[in-house]
DNA sequence: ACCTGAACACCGTTCAAGT
DNA sequence: ACCTGAACACCGTTCAAGT
């Protein structure tokens, strides 16, 4: 079981253990006793080392975030180059299932948007927006794309639900529409609904008459 | 300490004071063994009437989601009606702070939005739209509000940020921006957010020429 | 049918002690 | 400086026993 580097053991080698826990088997299995285990050392190391199990998980959330690296968009127009930030980032996060949820549970999730905010500055002042206009922009791409990464992780762990849409939209319960029936009562295509509402979002706020212009 | 009703035990019992517990202390201080104490009951009674604490948090999930009630649209226009549907169910999940945080631990943020979608595709019917369109309308608006309720309780419960967006924007990190700086670096008016964010993706996606038709 | 205490198998954390 | 075992104060859950 002791996979441990043999030899001292090291802060980094606590993280990168409790990071392949993670990993392989989530958050709720990295136990501080487990762990010591998985590192053939004694439990209260952990504590000298990296601190308690909190400290534990802000050092890998700490670690895992500063590898999701800088973000480059690529585009003809801003509109453009926004939807592909918005997608690297979805893609990003994606690559890392775990990491979301810690990350909303510590309250991190605007921080995980950091790397992104100054790429959609330049491509809102490109768009010709500038001040606070251009600060709800980058704000409203945001929420969208970190709020829309949080549902479609909270679906995916939790594929069946009762009563769900799929009962509710089973009979002739659309009125006369039975193609929206079905499209409600199956899957949803993620990835598409995040393109039409990112795409949607960007075209109705970078259009040249805003609603609340003045 | 023991507020219980004297007399017997009933499961309806326990799942109120449970809420109560909840409602004042959030969902990590129900303890099985503190809301036995709270009820002047052994631990074991509670298993007998409701089962296991997860079944417990079950239930009251379940409660509290009953009683949001159905959701009446108002306004001149779909458009207008849609708005308000999203507005109404922000306030009604707003009203129950913990519920949003425990929806979505049990991946149940789908059916937090049951009672709406009813309502959305009479408003998707009434602006035209039909079959599949009219589908990934519902759902875009449906990620679009949980996302952004989501998002907005994660950075109440977590103000502070380090290094977060103040250090981030303080200097004249914003070019020749010093607008845009100041209101990145201040607070968000989520309210404001919420409306902008939902008014824009309604307008894109009510539009008579979606980016997407055939 | 309803309620109980005792016991089991876990937790995270602290602390005094070792080398 | 680094590592240890023992102990503390909790958990949720099960089970055999009571009435």
């Amino acid at each position: 079981m002791a996979s441990g580097t043999r030899g001292a053991l090291t802060r980094d080698a606590v993280l990168e253990a409790a990071a392949g826990l993670v990993r392989r088997h989530g958050p709720e299995a990295l136990t501080m006793r487990g762990l010591a285990a998985e590192l053939g050392t004694a439990v209260t190391s952990i504590y000298w080392h990296v601190g308690g199990r909190e400290a534990l998980l802000d050092a890998l959330v700490e670690r895992t975030m500063a590898d999701l690296g800088e973000i480059r968009p690529s585009g003809a127009t801003p509109g453009a180059r926004v939807v592909s930030v918005a997608h690297t980032l979805r893609r990003r996060l994606r690559e890392h299932p775990h990491l979301v949820a810690l990350v909303h549970e510590r309250g991190l999730t605007e921080r995980m948007f950091l790397p992104a905010q100054q790429a959609l500055v330049r491509e809102a002042h490109a768009a010709g927006l500038r001040g606070a206009r251009a600060a709800e922009f980058v704000r409203a791409v945001q929420f969208q794309v970190v709020g829309h990464v949080l549902v479609e992780r909270n679906r995916e762990r939790a594929p069946a639900q009762h009563p769900g849409e799929e009962e509710l939209w089973g009979a002739g319960a659309a009125g006369d529409d039975p193609a929206l029936a079905r499209a409600l009562a199956g899957p949803v295509d993620t990835e598409r609904l995040f393109t039409t509402a990112v795409e949607a979002l960007v075209r109705a706020l970078l259009a040249p008459d805003g609603s609340d212009g003045a």
